[in-house]
DNA sequence: TTTATAAGTCTACAAATGTAAACTATAAGT
DNA sequence: ACTTATAGTTTACATTTGTAGACTTATAAA
């Protein structure tokens, strides 16, 4: 998914479901889109399988065929994962360090953390070069 | 920056500076990418300035112009900053929760979650829609 | 019933990206 | 000095992405 067909993906996750005037007007509020972009857009997150429709002929009803947390949740797997291992953790920090999380946030994500902290490794070797890079 | 682009960034990143001749040779143990493929990329990072190089008319040596942490930070900021900040968190967490992380970088976060937990709102509201698209 | 509005489809085109062959020039070895 | 291997440059081409006009058709209004 491209970043234009995420913001168009956004407003019908927040709708649940949605018609191409209903994205065409919302996302016309806050991009300056034609209208036909935006309907280019919604044929190629179709043909992507990302969204699937009701089939009427008009005012045809638009579904996510993925659930928006598990789209950012692929999204920032793949993102962090393409990043040097050694390196993503302080990445991470930095990240959160300005990024508004709710007290419940904070509270699940520090769970999470201890509950791993006693397997954790004492340290997470580079990952950039293949094993065997010096042979 | 893209992923390929990424790859090659990464072995010089990890190197410090390198020649066309390092990067074609570690990157070729981890792909398939022919010789010509990363001289192109090499050009086009070199294009968009994210590497230069010390001029030499051959064994030239390329240095990045942006430092590892900084591109790790600058991206996930983004991939960050284009999401619903109402689940950004939980998506967070779920990813942190099968990133390995050495110790010492689970203490660094915890640290910081702390410090912002005082400040934190109790809820964050979802960003998808314009402030205004009921209207 | 005719008509106009707009939803949906087709076509278009430039720029970016993935991928790589061909060409040029340079330095090292004979 | 000549040859050769190869580093660096040019050119190439398909696919994806950003962006949108043109066309077709279905429905609501007159």
């Amino acid at each position: 998914m491209t970043t234009s067909e995420w913001e168009i993906m956004r407003v019908i996750w927040t709708l649940g479901e949605a018609t191409s005037r209903q994205i065409i007007r919302v996302i016309g509020l806050k991009t300056d889109w034609s209208p036909s972009t935006i309907k280019t857009l919604i044929t190629r997150l179709k043909n992507k399988n990302y969204l699937t429709d009701n089939g009427a002929a008009r005012d045809r009803l638009y579904t996510p065929t993925i659930a928006e947390q598990d789209a950012m949740t692929d999204t920032l797997h793949q993102t962090i994962n393409s990043m040097c291992a050694m390196c993503v953790g302080d990445a991470i920090t930095t990240v959160i360090a300005s990024t508004t999380l709710s007290q419940h946030d904070i509270l699940h994500l520090q769970d999470t953390l201890t509950q791993r902290l006693p397997a954790a490794p004492e340290t997470v070797a580079c990952d950039c070069m293949p094993d065997n890079w010096e042979d």
